[in-house]
RNA sequence: GCCAGAGUAGCUCAGUGGUAGAGCACUUCCUUGGUAAGGAAGGGGUCGGGGGUUCAAUUCCCCCCUCCGGCUCCA
């Protein structure tokens, strides 16, 4: 007998060779048929694998995600054997579980292309699959017998996987006619497959080497009901009408144009309301910090990069250098505002005691980006970092650090910003090359992140080879409406250049000391920021940054006069107020405005007028009742005053 | 930069080897209405750009540009 023990403590005891379905299936029947997967002893199992001693047993379902997990995995193979039936002497990559359905990466063969339009195929092969609910089979083979296997088959993608494992622990899962080498676990069957969608194709390099042969990649997803499938549709359909470039259109917020440039944005009226409104909050907050504002060129001489390091690390992919008519001297548009701001530091002698100085831009940088990866505003070649530079003493850096982690915390909980990870982004301890410091600074200042992070009781991810080429960072990562991770906030420390632009203090014992920079922006960028803010929010701006707080709107044009006297009124109190003159009826004026998000619709008619009253409705929520126009106003600047600040 | 798809009116999209259409928006007129779409008329497109095939190209072919989904990259 062996003793099982599950997540409330409870122990069982069976006999020696139970797998988890049979366990299951003693629970409850209904139990053994929602379980998906098992952890046992902490590691993941398929359900039909046999337990020989005594252990912890978790049993997976479809909310765990163990349990998706499995379901997912399985469903990429499923899909592998429908490719393999419909291209035969397709060659097979990798095929993993992803955080919202799978992929599978494959080989087509010379001249042979995948589209959109054989997904509907592939799909209907796989449901005629699932169908058959072919059980998947786990097997533990030699290295020398898998490398015979898939050399036979002639996939050479799995055979350099295998190379590189070693002998004594490969495994391997077969369902149907296919095999695939896999570490597994698997559903039992297919049959818990009812719902099953091919999403998309994309190019992948080959273990993501751009050097490597570009493989297609298929993204699937599955769901053990139709419901849920049909669920995740309509997600995806709303998240498309949050998309920010989608609203941003909508609201005329921002645009780009060809003739000026791709990845170069043009904020609209209304979008640069939105930006000023977020700088000149942001800049209050910093003041009362601490911190210095200054404003430097968009350009820089290119010595100046070459001081910094940055040239002779991505000059080549950068925006090449500006030359000038007669002295030939070069400048490079600025692709960040450090350099600038150690040159400002260095124009005036500091005292140990002046420090820590933080000094502060909203300075906007070019960025080379490739074509291919610019996206909306989240990625662009023109954008304005809420950048800020904190000049400290060694024995300062802790305590400046996490006050920048409390700023950060502080700004994200004024606009709602609460689902967001943190991450330590370290070294690459194998490519120490690709970064340049000593390797006693950069220890240094990687346990000052990862201590800081941990006294102000932050969760976060550590990431290793996502740091900075001059220091280790803490990144603060927000979710778009699909689910993609962008970075917003970050906190950098920073050895390196202090030592390239010499940068010095006078310590007490009047000696020539060398400060600790912290570079660190909390929006990231304006133009992320907006994007990522227009998606969590579906364009409906808290009143304070809403571009347009009220708009008036008068039941009949006799009532145009009054109207045009609220509206100065409001106008006049800074309360961004429209009126909407057209000749329609007043629902169809509701409407029109309703969909524009401005956060409140005043209504005049006859009563108003005769009452010296404005009627108030609020977007999305509907009539809020009648009040003077002075008690509006008051009320407004109550709800913004009320909305940033706590 | 790479793989795949797309580009038709301000927006969302139909459509065709014989130089184009709907809805919304816009303009004008009628209507003067009380909390999410009143009615009528009208203006608006070099069918992304450049080549080619053809009597004729928005439609077929090639190149380029831009956009969408990924990959790589991201100071």
């Amino acid at each position: 007998m062996i003793k099982i023990t599950f997540p409330d403590s409870s122990v069982r005891e069976y006999n020696s060779g139970i797998n988890s379905l049979q366990i299951a299936e003693q629970i409850s029947p209904r139990l053994a048929k929602e379980v998906l997967s098992a952890t046992v002893n902490g590691e993941t199992w398929d359900l039909t694998r046999p337990i020989i001693s005594d252990a912890t047993l978790k049993l997976n379902k479809w909310d765990d995600e163990e349990g998706k997990h499995a379901f997912w995995h399985s469903s990429a193979h499923l899909m592998a054997e429908a490719l393999e039936s419909l291209y035969p002497g397709i060659k097979f990559g990798i095929g993993p579980a992803i955080e919202n359905g799978f992929y599978y990466d494959v080989d087509p063969g010379d001249g042979k292309v995948i589209t959109d339009a054989d997904l509907i195929t592939i799909e209907n092969r796989m449901k005629e699959l699932a169908s058959k609910n072919l059980t998947y089979k786990r097997q533990d083979i030699s290295k020398k017998e898998a490398l015979e296997l898939f050399s036979n088959k002639g996939d050479e993608y799995k055979t350099e996987l295998i190379s590189e494992l070693e002998d004594g622990t490969i495994t391997i899962y077969s369902q149907g006619n296919f095999t695939d080498l896999c570490r597994g676990p698997h559903l039992p069957s297919t049959e818990p497959m009812k719902a099953i969608k091919l999403l998309s194709i994309a190019g992948a390099y080959w273990r993501g080497n751009e050097n490597r042969k570009m493989l297609t990649r298929i993204y699937g997803i599955t769901f053990p009901k139709q419901k849920l499938l049909d669920d995740y549709l309509v997600f995806l359909e709303e998240a498309k009408r949050r998309d920010h470039r989608r609203i941003g259109k909508e609201l005329e917020l921002f645009t780009f144009s060809q003739k000026v440039g791709m990845g170069l944005p043009l904020w609209m009226p209304k979008g640069s309301d939105i930006r000023q409104n977020l700088i000149s909050y942001l800049t209050s907050v910093l003041r009362k910090r601490g911190y210095k504002i200054v404003t430097t060129p968009h350009i820089g001489n290119v010595n100046l990069y070459k001081t910094s390091g940055h040239y002779e690390k991505y000059g080549a992919d950068s925006f090449q250098p500006i030359s000038t008519p007669q002295e030939g001297e070069q400048f490079m548009l600025k692709p960040m505002n450090c350099p600038h701001h150690c040159e400002i530091y260095n124009a005036t002698p500091h005292s140990y005691k002046d420090l820590p100085l933080r000094m502060a831009e909203f300075g906007t940088v070019y960025r080379y980006e490739q074509s291919g990866e610019l996206h909306g505003l989240t990625r662009v070649r023109s954008f304005t970092q809420d950048d800020a530079h904190h000049f400290c003493r060694q024995d300062q850096l802790r305590e400046e650090f996490k006050s920048i982690i409390d700023l950060i915390l502080y700004i994200f909980k004024i606009l709602n910003f609460n689902d967001f990870t943190a991450q330590v982004s370290l070294r690459d301890p194998e490519n120490k090359q690709k970064y340049i410091g000593s390797d006693e600074n950069w220890e240094k200042a990687e346990r000052d992140i990862i201590e800081a992070a941990a006294e102000k009781n932050l969760k976060t991810t550590v990431a290793l080879g996502e740091a900075a080429f001059y220091g280790p960072k803490l990144d603060f990562m927000v979710k778009d409406a699909i689910g993609r991770k962008w970075q917003l906030g970050t906190i950098q420390v920073d050895y390196n250049l202090p030592e390239r632009f010499e940068l010095t203090y006078n310590g007490s014992d009047n000696q020539k000391h060398r400060p600790v920079m912290i570079h660190r922006t909390i929006f990231g960028s304006m133009e992320r920021f907006v994007a990522v803010l227009i998606e969590n929010s579906a364009g409906k701006f808290p009143l304070w940054l809403a571009p347009e707080k009220a708009v008036i709107l008068p039941i009949s044009e006799k009532f145009n006069d009054y109207a045009g006297k609220v509206l100065e009124i409001l106008n006049n109190s800074d309360i961004c107020t429209l009126i909407d003159e057209r000749s329609e009826k007043i629902g169809k004026k509701i409407r029109d405005n309703e969909l524009k998000r401005i956060p409140y619709l005043l209504i005049i008619g006859e009563k108003e007028v005769e009452n010296g009253t404005i009627a108030v409705r609020k977007q999305g929520e509907g009539d809020k009742g009648s009040m003077k126009t002075e008690e509006f106003v008051s009320f407004i600047q109550e709800e913004i005053k009320k909305e940033i600040a706590f």
